[in-house]
DNA sequence: CTGTTAGCGCCTTCAT
DNA sequence: ATGAAGGCGCTAACAG
């Protein structure tokens, strides 16, 4: 193992500028005051000298990293190619960098693993000192690992996911109400026979939105139109699957409208429905749920409920630093608001 | 400051076990031989009171992070949300993992900034061993962050961009050959007129691409037939009115098919055509580059040049392993393949 | 207001 | 094969 080369240290410093090593680390931090003129003196010897105090040391010391992790937990291993963890990661990036934390990424595996592979490590290792977690897809593992986090004492905020107990911070936005909302929109404009594409793979956050969706054509006595195809995954393969079941139905009329759990079923339905030759909006309307980038660019440009996750991985870092910092975080529970985009597909 | 809850430290591990802290070390590092017993016990020990050596402590001692940064330098505060990095931090990450190596992410800002905001903090704080580094957009500042890099004596590695000198690794792709090879294809096909829509912010990749392109137009005799048509940015909107240009010329004939000097380009060039009530590909074919994951989905689906942003993280973090741990890595030059992808729109 | 002392958790060197 | 001592760079507590 090569080692990495010598950096300054504050000791050298502290000779540069002829103090002791105490007073250079008071000027780093603002300390009580230091003489106005040694100040001066210390300040420009840093700058000098090129002098950045190790991250190790002064974790060491501290028992703390100042470093948030953003840790994806999905059995997928292209996960973190996901756009929408794209945003988070933006989100958090600049929070943190703003506060002077860095921000690690892992995507711990929650099998059975080696030990010393635990998917708490980051935490373990004194690497991380809070984390903003995403369980994807379904798994009676996320229990497991909440539980654990818990037990550690992990101090984490989990994104889409509500958790009993005041020991983690949920990331919420309002997915019912945004599918309420967008459903409701649709049958104002004239659609009753509206259809929501789900999956069998469960997701709390879609789960929600199908409820949002349920609750809307029944408030509009259009129970009986409501109708859900599940799609076998999260992928655009999947909502056309789906989609393309609904439109084989013999017994029933076709649906006028059909919300997708998200924008990649929703840009599946789309192609499905274009295959047979309907066309949208005119024979059915369609929308999204997510408003990742690229809703905007399909053609028609997908209508969509647009979630905030940029802005939650901001909130998120921010209060996982507030805690961190010992300020008093009010809410444990934060509700991001959801907002209706209207482009072409409707 | 809230300080970590303490963790368990390898002296507990030594007395639990009931010998001393060299030989925790020694069984942690399958040093030379510990009696087999002992072994036993000390990692039943080990498991049972939950140990993980502190990385802070690691760090310091050894003056190494075990870490990886991905830094990208980039304007655009949502530099990070673009797939193309999720591509890479994906790659970079199950390599970073397979090798015990952690993963930091920053986007460091070129501009002159307060000193302790230098944008090689990270590698002088002892944070990151060495980096993955993308300059995106244009900037005459680039230079001078390569220079302060290899004036610091870092270990990092380059993505898409040459440098003199053997200090940096450079990850590249085939990209003149990738054009080249998209270009002779639609030639094949029997198009003439192809135009190329690149943008005035240079790109060194996409300068290549543009280089490709113009060398088989001019090999096939083509020359009279070259059309650059220039965004103002890389997006989508800006792809579009450069296509608009190229279809408002009233001097000569329209291009049968487009090359977009990216994706997202080409979508817009996409957009334009069609908008002029133009069908594609039997009007013009549109081709892109870097096969983005949302290339498949636009109707009709792009053909386009698949650039491994995956692979490319994989092997910048493998070459970069390499070189932290002695091993002397044959190349400092990576090149991986592009690959064409055919889909509708050619 | 400045300097000295001690120790964070770990690993390397030396001694046993 | 195992134990003791020292120090990586830093900061909190105390001493001057």
């Amino acid at each position: 193992m090569k080692l990495r080369k010598r950096n300054v240290t504050i000791r050298e410093v502290a000779r540069a500028a002829g103090v002791s090593i105490q007073t250079v680390s008071n000027v780093m931090h603002n300390k009580s005051s230091v003489r106005p003129e040694i100040q001066v003196r210390v300040l420009d010897a840093i700058k000098r000298l090129g002098y950045y105090p190790s991250q190790s040391a002064q974790g060491l010391r501290q028992g703390a990293s100042l470093t948030l992790g953003f840790l994806v937990f999905d059995p997928n291993p292209r996960a973190l190619a996901d756009p929408v963890h794209g945003e988070v990661i933006a989100g958090m990036n600049d929070v943190a960098r703003a506060n002077n934390y860095s921000l690690l990424i892992d995507t711990p595996s929650i099998r059975p693993e080696a030990p010393g592979e635990h998917f708490l490590r980051p935490f373990y290792t004194n690497r991380i000192d809070a984390a903003v977690i995403t369980l994807s897809g379904t798994s009676d593992l996320h229990d497991a690992v909440i539980a654990e986090l818990v037990e550690a004492n992990a101090v984490f905020a989990l994104l889409e996911r509500e958790v009993s107990g005041d020991q983690a911070f949920c990331l919420l936005s309002t997915n019912a109400a945004g599918a309420y909302d967008a459903t409701s929109l649709l049958i104002k404009r004239g659609r009753s026979r509206i259809a929501f594409i789900d999956s069998i793979q469960v997701w709390p956050a879609v789960e929600q939105r199908l409820q949002g969706y349920m609750r809307a054509m029944r408030a509009h006595g259009l129970e009986s139109h409501i109708q859900v195809a599940s799609s076998p995954d999260w992928t655009v393969e999947g909502g056309a699957s789906a989609m393309q079941r609904l439109l084989n139905q013999t017994d029933r009329p076709w649906p006028d409208a059909v919300i997708g759990g998200n924008d990649l079923l929703a840009v599946g339905a789309m192609h499905a429905i274009r295959a047979v030759g309907l066309r949208i909006p005119d024979d059915i309307a369609v929308m999204g749920f997510d408003d990742f980038e690229f809703a905007r660019y399909v053609e028609p440009a997908i209508s969509t409920v647009h979630v905030p996750y940029y802005d939650m991985g901001r909130r998120a870092a921010e209060t996982l630093i507030d805690h961190l910092q010992g300020k008093t975080v009010a809410e444990r529970r934060i509700i991001l608001p959801t907002r209706i985009i209207l482009r072409r597909s409707t």
